[in-house]
DNA sequence: TGGGATTTGTTCGTATGTATT
DNA sequence: GAATACATACGAACAAATCCC
């Protein structure tokens, strides 16, 4: 098995902690701490971070460190509609030109979704999210899928900071009507299925304010920091 | 004058010779001799190239080092691609809303940019992108002023890599069409016009094969080493 | 306001890996 | 294929800024 380098391990640790919300939007990210926790020394901490402020996952201030990135509702909404263009371009070009293949992997990416919902799993939030990777990745166009990685992954964070808890929301039966849109071959409506779908997602997102107790940094990356 | 911090000053430098097609794709970028040229230690350079690694400009393979990227074609294709769709959300979200400061602002721009077509300096290729990111500056979305900086910058890089020497490229008649579409207020009209002239940028751009002589790393980093 | 503890910023020596002859 | 030259990877240690009492 090929291991990627060190500050990968660490970057993409933090990233999946930062995208499943387990660490607080705003949440201070200490070099020593997390050093400590994932057994590197600063010089890899810090590497990862400027990799995560890059995808502005995390902002950086100078002499003051990282911290989770916090964004404004202004900003929440100006990502959601770039990203409804950029996944407007998606199903554009995916419409009706799924192979066999494609269509199986995202019924059973859906299937993940619904089970981990159902288990009230922490990776819903990023399965729930994962299943639009899929798609853009089926584009084979590099740059939509790098992008739409970005706004997904920050996507969770919005909704993490001015939402509610999101068990009770549940992507699960939209994804399968944009699966049947996407094989049926009717362009319109996969657009149309799929902004709605995104509307759905911020409206339901940013009804609640949701508040939990704050756990410290060493418990949460307890679970991240084990080799995957 | 706010003066930024050391890293900033040589990621922006260093940006600007790959912008401006000083420094060649596949370039190899040493930390030693760029921090020599520049007066800093290797770590601020090796930071200064993560960033840049970050906007894909230039791409660091492990133990080897920093190079200039190198699209392939296909790459090239795939980022005009994208560019377009964004720079077509551009145009609908500004087409009849131009304020007559930002017509202002545009017009200048031009101005400016056949002057420095005129007059064959190196930095025509970084102006007459730097148009279409202040037209994404003015939808006033980060998310679009974001990606579209990105893509433009990269633009510049496929341009020199697989086209011929641009002086005889000219873009300004162009840019002056689409800001009278603007203002005029045809969003079809606007949305046909910058997808026409984007086609003409990269179908030109492609069309000779372009080599240069080689100049030293040292001597091309003279003038980006300067203070701005 | 001050001063000590803490955290970040940076340098540089050493280790490790790559290319070359 | 081995030895040499060279460039990158990493971490310990120091300097500087910030935070907190």
């Amino acid at each position: 098995m090929v291991q990627g380098s060190r500050v990968e391990i660490v970057h993409q640790a933090l990233r999946r902690a930062i995208v499943e919300q387990a660490l607080e939007p705003g949440a201070k990210l200490p070099e020593d701490a997390i050093g400590e926790r994932f057994g590197v020394s600063r010089t890899i901490v810090r590497r990862a971070l400027e990799r995560l402020a890059a995808e502005e996952l995390v902002a950086m201030q100078p002499n003051r460190g990282a911290s989770v990135v916090a964004p404004t509702l202004e900003e929440a909404r100006d990502l959601f509609e770039i990203r409804m263009e950029l996944e407007d371009v998606v199903v554009r070009r995916l419409c009706g030109r799924l192979t066999a293949a494609q269509i199986e992997r995202l019924k059973s990416a859906v299937a993940g979704e619904q089970e981990a919902h159902l288990q009230r799993r922490r990776d819903y939030i990023r399965l729930s999210g994962e299943f639009h990777v899929i798609l853009a990745d089926m584009t084979e166009s590099p740059m939509l899928r790098r992008y739409l990685r970005q706004l997904v992954w920050r996507s969770a964070l919005v909704l993490r900071l001015h939402g509610r808890p999101d068990w009770e929301d549940c992507n699960v039966h939209e994804h399968h009507a944009l699966i049947a849109a996407l094989i049926a071959g009717d362009v319109e409506q996969c657009r149309r299925l799929m902004a709605a779908h995104l509307r759905a997602v911020l409206t339901r997102g940013l009804k609640g304010g949701g508040a939990r107790s704050e756990p410290s940094l060493w418990d949460i990356l307890a679970v991240y920091a084990a080799p995957t």
